[in-house]
DNA sequence: ATTCGTTATATCCGATGGAATATAACGAAG
DNA sequence: CTTCGTTATATTCCATCGGATATAACGAAT
């Protein structure tokens, strides 16, 4: 999920998160395939959560980020505002410098850490 | 829990949090008190939880990042190595340059966010 | 030997989150 | 008016997480 290996970025709100790396993946999907239900199969996501997470991007900024048609042709369908694009654009370009800023710094981090004896969940 | 408002970083590894807000402020506690249980009680977490948060931590570097003595006197205790210092220092170096390098994007992110109408959690 | 506070560990339980499922509403296309 | 795929919403179920609690082990100090 994280663009950056070794790095995970959000961005909050009141220390709830706002955005990061699902919701703008998520928000790209829907770009991509003008659906939200669309975008959840993508990301092998409920539709349900999906839709939460549009809901709450919604809630979060002034200005809508996903504008959702019901019925009509092929059922209706999810457009990303123009904001909405800006707001992604704008997140990976944060993701980008906070990568570069930090870089050599989770270099020697990673170098300390214990490869192959990590408790990894199941399948 | 977030040191700079508006802004949430973890460290990864194979996609697992190996650092983060939490863990770097639990480490810097027990530093400060010399126990798990203390440094638990002052975060208002459980002892269970920061004991597995201490686990967790030295299972994901080679090196041990506190270590635990039992019984003996006031019980026992858990220091912080030079090992454990050095990463929480690493850590939140990683927060002062992530922070400075999306200073003006967060800004910008803040000022199209809506402020009260945020459904929050009950106490 | 007793005391004491801590680490270590197990067990139980409630809250939370998310998946799965079902259903309704919708509106353009045919 | 029927069809169709989607949004929207409620309901149910289950897994996971973490809190609460209890207990054992420990070892220095008294």
């Amino acid at each position: 999920m994280a663009r950056y290996p070794g790095l995970m970025l959000r961005i909050l709100a009141d220390d709830h998160p706002a955005i990061g790396p699902g919701k703008a993946q998520l928000v790209g999907l829907i770009d991509a395939t003008g659906s939200i239900s669309a975008a959840a199969r993508e990301m092998r996501m409920s539709y349900r959560r999906a839709w939460q997470l549009v809901e709450a991007l919604n809630a979060s900024f002034i200005e809508p980020v996903v504008v959702t048609a019901v019925g009509g042709k092929r059922g209706g369908g999810a457009v990303v505002t123009a904001f909405g694009r800006e707001l992604v654009k704008q997140f990976r370009a944060m993701e980008d410098k906070a990568s570069q800023a930090i870089a050599t710094d989770i270099e020697w981090l990673q170098r300390q850490m214990r490869k192959p004896p990590r408790p990894q969940r199941r399948k």
